[in-house]
DNA sequence: CTGAAAGCGCTTACAG
DNA sequence: CTGAAAGCGCTTACAG
């Protein structure tokens, strides 16, 4: 009995890196085949083997090599790709939750990437997850740019599901949000009270701001009026140009009297424009009706019932777009033969006043 | 000349899944050998040749598959995990934004786990990483139950850096935020302030709960002032159960006339409880000094510098401490010889005054 | 400048 | 119940 560890006349020393099926089966004096076997649930190995297996697993802190398995034919890799243009987004990261969730329902995991609203940086994730061999994808496409990359003749057969935006000229699942009925309904609520001058903070580029300008008008369109160009603000990407925006509205000679905002950061914006307002106005004694503003809002958000406003908000579930987008997903994974028509889903959103 | 397709003496009809370089030397008219160099950049291959294998690359629509590549040795699999207690919180949301940026930058990849703050689905998500091959981890470890799992021993070479909250018995990399001392300066200033009667909203069975109580007991003793224990009040995991306590608070022969919550769940809880009161209050005209209660909370959310209370917030960059994070782990990546002594950093917070 | 051989870690038939 | 052979898709020496 020499000093020599078991196994070095194959291998050079003690292998830094992952030990492999090949030592383990050393360590338990079996072939590779019977550790494989024991891994894959121990059918047709004695119990005594099957044992010897278990504690060399554990001796050298063995862990199966997941990608040389997901190479055998017939083998897929467990991994979901996921692109968002905004992973710090609370609600993208709620979402993700919703995709996480389901996923690992399902005994996958996920790739993540961060897209940053950039189509280019969009295309090179979803090649690289398809590189690393992912059975699907679920992507919130970046407004700007081309989107070929998501056509799903370019995916090679790696099925997408779009999340929370279409996207024209890409046929593929969807699950979307209402935007214009949520937009309708709020907008309706506040000229059913009356308000005549109605102001709309939001986007007119992105695919839910023109769906949410689209329901903002129809309300308008309802009642046969029609919105002041003047009143429609758009292009605001933060709180801080929501806010700026808001503050040249209630300087206008005939300033609204309510406004509709069509994202949390336009509403949080506005807040804060009239409470700025409303401070500066609280020496003068002229406050020019600031108090009465109404102000309602596409999404919540926190302490959004304790805002020093009039306040609505169109609610929505990200966490349900998530379980939706993944499920859909699965369903195409699953399914054999699958339906060709790609789906959309519509979610539906809820109005809430918050005073 | 025949009806049949290229390639179809070897492979059964039309592959339906992924091409292989294979297919596409075939299509190229050239080895697999050459095609791979095409690939790895094109040194030492004809101009002509390259530009063939790019269009049969192009025809085919192939990508190249990184499991099998990352097989080979040398290669790694230019992926990262990343376990979080609850993705959906926007605070880890922006965290692990900061940690996809610079994973990115280093040409990685992130799988993504939630463990719901549960340590077994921790370890699951763990081991399942290190089967994929991840080339490190990153984790915000949850709270309850055992952390062998994270033990540098039995990650069998894989880095981990711990994020947000250290691991009792685990020493590994660690990002922190000033915990203590961000605590302390916030109580500090409510004291300076000449409040003697001063809540604690928080945790204590948590890492981050037991350092902000430190810091708030600190605060005192710095005055010579003890926290009076029917104030201190633990355990609320949401902003409704911080209300429900906050509103005990406010219902006590002797209230508070400040509070410090140590997360943000708890100040917005707080908040609502207060304006809960005042509202209660406004109809009866005796409203108990509650118009005059001093909030300081750990974290920072949106709308903060508008709540209709005076209110401090301690706040840090969820951002920075994801790259921080990420950048220590690809520091120990990089590095061959690595310091054997894991390092803990500890980043700094502020104290800001929102009114 | 180009290719045939070998092997990364695993598992599916196929033999015993 | 157990193992030797072959091959998943790729790339690193080694030959030409």
């Amino acid at each position: 009995m020499t000093t020599t560890e078991p196994g070095d006349a194959k291998r050079p020393a003690r292998r830094s890196s992952n030990p492999t099926v090949h030592d383990v089966a050393l360590e338990a004096g079996v072939s590779p085949m019977t550790v494989s076997r024991v891994l894959s649930g121990g059918k047709n190995v004695r119990l005594e083997v099957q044992e010897r297996v278990a504690r060399a697993v554990e001796t050298l802190g063995y862990h199966r090599n997941e990608n040389a398995r997901s190479l055998r034919p017939g083998h897929r890799s467990g991994l979901v790709g996921v692109t968002i243009t905004n992973i710090a987004n609370p609600y993208y990261a709620e979402m993700l939750r919703g995709v996480e969730e389901i996923a690992s329902a399902h005994g996958r995991r996920i790739l993540v990437g961060n897209s940053n609203e950039d189509a280019d940086l969009e295309k090179q994730l979803v090649a690289d997850f398809i590189g690393r061999r992912v059975e699907g994808l679920i992507v919130v496409p970046s407004s700007a740019g081309d989107a070929a990359h998501l056509q799903p003749a370019r995916l090679g057969g790696v099925p997408v599901v779009l999340a929370s935006r279409a996207v024209g000229g890409v046929s593929a699942d969807t699950v979307l949000i209402d935007d214009v009925e949520g937009a309708r309904a709020a907008t309706a609520a506040l000229l059913a009270e009356g308000h005549r001058r109605v102001a709309y903070l939001g986007q007119r580029s992105v695919f839910t701001g023109r769906r949410r300008l689209e329901g903002f008008t129809l309300a308008h369109e309802a009642l046969d009026l029609k919105p002041d160009e003047e009143l429609i603000r758009v292009g605001q990407q933060d709180v801080g140009s929501a806010e700026r925006a808001m503050t040249e509205l209630l300087e206008l000679a005939d300033p609204p009297t309510a406004v509709f905002s069509a994202n949390n950061r336009n509403t949080v914006g506005a807040i804060r424009a009239i409470v700025a307002r409303r401070r500066a106005a609280a020496g003068t004694g002229a406050d020019g009706g600031i108090d009465d503003i109404r102000v309602a809002g596409f999404d919540s958000f926190d302490f959004a019932d304790i805002a020093p406003v009039r306040l609505s908000v169109v609610d929505h579930d990200a966490g349900d777009l998530g379980r939706r987008a993944a499920a859909m997903l699965f369903d195409r994974l699953e399914d054999g033969e699958q339906p060709v028509e790609p789906r959309i889903l519509e979610l539906p959103v809820t109005l809430r006043d918050l005073f």
